[in-house]
DNA sequence: GCCGTTTTCGGCCCGACTGTTTTCAGTCG
């Protein structure tokens, strides 16, 4: 829970948000009509990824421009901004036992169940409620029994093990491994992942699986029956929901081929985008659902092979998964203003990497053959400053030794592929910079970076970023935001102030690959884009494998609307030399 | 509580699965 009781507390934009979903538990409770409900989530969701300040925001008078704010809740997030308060939340809290809204969280119990327990039996915590499971006192009321309290019981036992969000990396390597099994099996024709993996969101709650097939009961069978798999959730024709030895969820949906396009789109959602297109189709005389578009007229079904038709069907172009959260890309879409999404294969260079020079496990000459494996025609190497003592960072000394290492495989690696020598300089706690002005002169590419002191104040951290940013021989700031997922929060940045001296000074921003960084994240970068500030797709390999995580920044500036365009690592090398030297 | 090339009031996506039911409510995504 936030902390609200401290008087003047400044509240986060997430922290608002977590207030908005607290007050959508505790009003469900109390049986609100679900659309109110769902009012409060919409915002909740909006206010957490966007890219700025609410304050800001507020100041602005702008807040009602934010997608799912009307005047009320304008008005209820500039109370927070002023007084730390809701008092709406407070009086919530008062009437409503948090215990309930705890006992929410256990799958299969909803708003309506957990009032039944309160009222009929006193029930206000999950240990009540797995006591009064156990002894068997939940089984006589009315619409409840055996089976349901037997649920119940491993709902709660599952609760401890069940996951929050997993990293994208992580759930997207089980999701491959599962959908590939089941690929195996004769009546699998072909299948894709679906949900928030394939939309690239950086954190996955459950794992969406799709497979085509006109037999779907022993794809199903040999789903349910998997080595990893601890508990049964559901299974049935279509579908069925099984929770994974880490804790996470897996839901797997078998449909016919010939209906795989309002299948796929369905399974891939975001729910808010369906739910946009869904109207949509509504306006045109069909109710859409994952089988067919229906006419409301006559009940005759239009069915959709590809997700292409499905949008086709409605008038739009299709729309790249990473697009679907109604984010806009439908009313893009409508005015032919979708962006022309980066790729991976417009990636030339990798502008960020280590060696064994600091904390990388390979030298320069095998990074460089590792990166040309990979397609790419030039690179930075760039290792750690001296005050990062933890990583070996480069002395002086040692970063002209570096030099001579890195042109001599510059020049061994033949006119098709460059070697750069540039360095990743630390931002130290004092806001100054970790070499002079004269070394970072003679260096083909700065990065700076924050690795310390991310938890200082507002003022501090921003200002020594803005420091950096302002020095004209820092080229590029390296994971901006100084998140880790899922553990460590970005530091308190100004972003507003980051992104108008980037703009200025013409310093980019790095979009880091790395599945537990992807820094800047998908809102900000969109928010770079618009602003015109350039941006830079990294990996930040330490060996060999990590420039495989490539695949992972991408799909966070693709959600970021970003085009190829923006990112100076698409540029060919006589272009990206010229920029060097400026 | 939001929102508007049919609306400032009256809508608000749609279906699968389960367990309890005599036809459906609750939960979930």
């Amino acid at each position: 829970m936030t902390e609200t009781d401290t008087p003047g507390h400044l509240l986060t934009n997430r922290e608002i948000a977590d207030i908005f979903d607290a007050v959508a538990d505790m009003l469900q409770l109390k049986g609100e009509i679900i659309h109110r409900v769902m009012a409060y989530r919409r915002a909740a969701e909006s206010i957490r990824q966007y890219p700025r300040d609410l304050r800001a925001v507020a100041a602005e008078d702008k807040l009602t421009d934010i997608e799912g704010i009307g005047e009320t809740l304008a008005e209820k997030i500039r109370e927070m901004l002023d007084t730390g308060h809701l008092e709406f939340y407070d009086k919530l809290r008062e009437e409503i036992p948090q215990g309930l809204v705890e006992i929410l969280r256990i799958n299969g119990v909803g708003p309506k169940r957990a009032m039944q327990f309160y009222k009929e039996l006193g029930i206000a915590t999950v240990a009540e409620l797995e006591a009064a499971a156990r002894a068997d006192k939940l089984s006589q009321l009315s619409g409840m029994g055996a089976k349901s309290q037997q649920k119940i019981i491993e709902g709660i036992e599952s609760l401890a093990r069940r996951s929050t969000r997993v990293r994208l990396d992580i759930a997207l390597t089980a999701a491959e491994r599962i959908l590939n099994a089941l690929l195996e099996l004769p009546q699998a024709l072909y299948g894709h992942i679906g949900g928030s993996i394939r939309r690239g969101r950086a954190t996955i709650g459950d794992i969406d699986l799709l497979i085509a097939s006109r037999e779907a009961m022993p794809i199903m069978e040999a789903f349910v029956a998997r080595p990893d798999v601890t508990r049964v959730l559901g299974s049935g024709p279509t579908k069925s929901s099984v929770e994974l030895l880490n804790g996470q969820q897996c839901d797997l949906r078998v449909l016919p081929p010939e209906r795989y396009g309002t299948a796929l789109n369905y399974f891939t959602g975001s729910q808010a985008h369906n739910i946009r297109l869904r109207d949509l189709a509504k306006d045109r005389g069909y109710t859409l659902n994952e089988w067919a578009f229906t006419s409301l007229t006559d009940g005759s079904e239009i069915t959709c092979e590809t997700e292409e038709q499905v949008y086709q069907q409605l008038g739009l172009p299709y729309i790249p998964p990473e697009l679907r959260e109604d984010r806009g890309e439908i009313e893009a879409g409508y005015a032919g203003k979708l962006p022309h999404l980066i790729d991976i294969g417009d990636i030339r260079s990798d502008l960020h990497m280590h060696t064994e020079w600091s904390d990388g496990k390979l030298t320069v000459r095998q990074m460089a053959e590792a990166a040309r494996a990979h397609g790419l025609s030039y690179i930075v190497i760039s290792d750690h400053s001296q005050s990062l003592g933890v990583a070996n960072g480069l002395s002086v000394e040692r970063l002209w030794a570096q030099r001579e290492e890195i042109r001599r495989v510059d020049a061994e690696m033949g006119p098709n592929f460059r070697v750069f020598q540039g360095v990743e300089m630390e931002i130290r706690t004092d806001g100054t910079l970790d070499y002079p002005d004269e070394v970072l002169a003679d260096l083909d590419v700065v990065i700076a970076s924050l690795h310390s002191g991310l938890r200082q104040p507002r003022e501090q951290v921003t200002a020594r970023l803005l420091n950096a940013i302002r020095n004209p021989h820092v080229d590029m700031i390296g994971h901006p935001r100084g998140q880790l997922i899922p553990n460590r929060e970005p530091a308190d940045l100004d972003m507003d102030a980051v992104f108008a001296a980037a703009k200025e000074t013409g310093t980019v921003l790095e979009i880091n690959a790395n599945p537990q960084r992807l820094d800047l994240d998908d809102a900000h970068a969109q928010r770079a884009v618009q602003l015109g500030v350039l941006l830079s797709i990294d990996t930040d390999a330490h060996s060999a494998g990590e420039f495989d995580v490539l695949r992972y920044g991408i799909m966070t500036a693709r959600r970021g609307w970003v085009e190829a365009q923006n990112v100076i690592n698409t540029w060919p090398i006589e272009r990206f030399v010229n920029w060097m030297k400026s």
